[in-house]
DNA sequence: CGGAATCCGATTAGATACTG
DNA sequence: CAGTATCTAATCGGATTCCG
């Protein structure tokens, strides 16, 4: 069964799982989409939800969603100024693809916090 | 429509993406998982066939997913000795995931793509 | 063959201060 | 309010060397 010829090589450059995590991988990436679920929100309050974000992180990790076309920006010169932020359709995308992850962690993630206990 | 009450906080520490994303995030553990898909694979095999990987990167990765109960290691002493690894069931859990995350990338990379080159 | 240990340069991210 | 700029501590990862 299962005969295994020689398989291609697995790289990081071109291997499709290398590119969703390109883009997915960082700490805040996740959260920052999920905040953005649904509804356009303002700069300052997705940062007072996200805990323990900073400014800088959370300003980079939105410049980084833009670019690549996930994230819509839109800026309102009222006084004080303010800014929206919110998923374009290739953004929303995403969601069902964070929604199979957040699945998996609440089935087993249980199961590695006890094989890491049982070292 | 959609009247938001206040959502609970978003934390790393909390919620269900960051914690598949603590395992799966880092350059490797993707790859290292599709190395493995499926057969056990031994140490050297896995070296040759995951493009760019450094020993040290992928016997971290190896160390990790070990302690965390994806992987199993067994060591057979024989001359030359060799290692064989393998998924665990609760690591062969996470290929539905990493499955997702290549079809998402397989039909929207091109439009993140495009994205960027459009500033 | 399959690692572990050390060294070291590069990248990262938090804190802080300043701006339109 | 919503950023930008700078500095710095910590982490990461590649290369190299040595071992069972």
């Amino acid at each position: 069964m299962t005969p295994e010829g020689k398989k291609p090589d697995i790289s990081p450059a071109l291997c499709g799982y290398s590119k969703a995590l390109e883009i997915l991988s960082d700490k805040w990436t996740a959260l920052a989409i999920h905040a953005m679920d649904g509804e356009s929100i303002r700069y300052g309050v997705m940062k007072s939800r996200i805990s323990g974000i900073s400014q800088k992180m959370l300003t980079q990790t939105l410049r980084r969603l833009e670019r690549d076309g996930l994230v819509r920006r839109e800026v309102f010169a009222t006084v004080p100024p303010s800014t929206e932020y919110s998923l374009t359709p290739l953004g929303e995308s995403l969601l069902p693809v964070l929604k199979r992850m957040k699945e998996w962690a609440d089935a087993h993630y249980s199961s590695v916090e006890r094989a890491r206990e049982a070292l």
